[in-house]
DNA sequence: ACCGGGATGTTCT
DNA sequence: GAACATCCCGGTG
């Protein structure tokens, strides 16, 4: 059963650490998040929509459980879960997964990873490892439509995660809103 | 292990 | 025109 639509519909901050160890899976492909970042809000300068909604970051606008994802740095696509209310503006970045199912499909996406550890240690690897672009920004991960969902299989998320400040960004670095789970093989920095 | 540079093109000022 | 929520490769130690 995926998660339902209340458990995104929170405050970032809150469903950021929820979203460690539950499982996402897209096609043929599961991988556990291990590794996440909080953005959104109107005191947050490194979120996209800091500056007001524009095209782009209109699914991060929307009603929650959706997925916004966004191209960067001319080659790669970064996944997102959209959190809060609608007309908010917040998302959780997925920064890391342990794969879990599918890993021949995904050592074809990603024939640069040496190692099944370095599958989907990064947010743009694992956006190709899963085969998320931009024709999946908006889609819905609350009901099984477009084959995407994230799904709590038991285990829970742990009781004192890592925390650190956010990786790559130029503003925003006073906030400690990445989470990740300790001593994980697969996240994309040693934690 | 760690570091530096290049790839590559959309998005917004 | 600059910035960019990154990754990969090749260098050195």
């Amino acid at each position: 059963m995926p998660l339902e639509r209340g458990f995104y519909a929170r405050n970032v901050l809150e469903v950021a650490p929820d979203l460690l160890n539950k499982v996402l899976g897209l096609g043929d492909c599961r991988g556990r998040i291990v590794e996440v970042e909080a953005y959104g809000g109107d005191d947050d300068p490194a979120s996209h929509g800091f500056r007001g909604m524009t095209p782009r970051t209109e699914v991060m606008f929307g009603p929650p459980g959706r997925l916004y994802v966004y191209f960067t740095y001319g080659m790669h696509w970064c996944a997102n879960v959209v959190c809060g209310a609608d007309g908010e503006c917040a998302a959780v970045l997925l920064r890391a997964l342990t794969p879990l199912a599918g890993l021949d499909r995904m050592r074809e996406r990603r024939p640069a990873a040496r190692r099944d550890r370095d599958l989907c240690s990064g947010p743009a690897k694992l956006s190709a490892a899963l085969g998320i672009d931009g024709a999946t920004n908006g889609a819905d991960l609350v009901g099984t439509d477009g084959g995407m969902e994230i799904v709590d299989d038991g285990i829970p998320p742990p009781t004192n995660p890592g925390r650190s400040t956010r990786i790559g960004l130029t503003a925003g670095n006073d906030l400690s809103w990445r989470w990740y789970v300790p001593g994980c093989a697969d996240l994309s920095r040693r934690g």
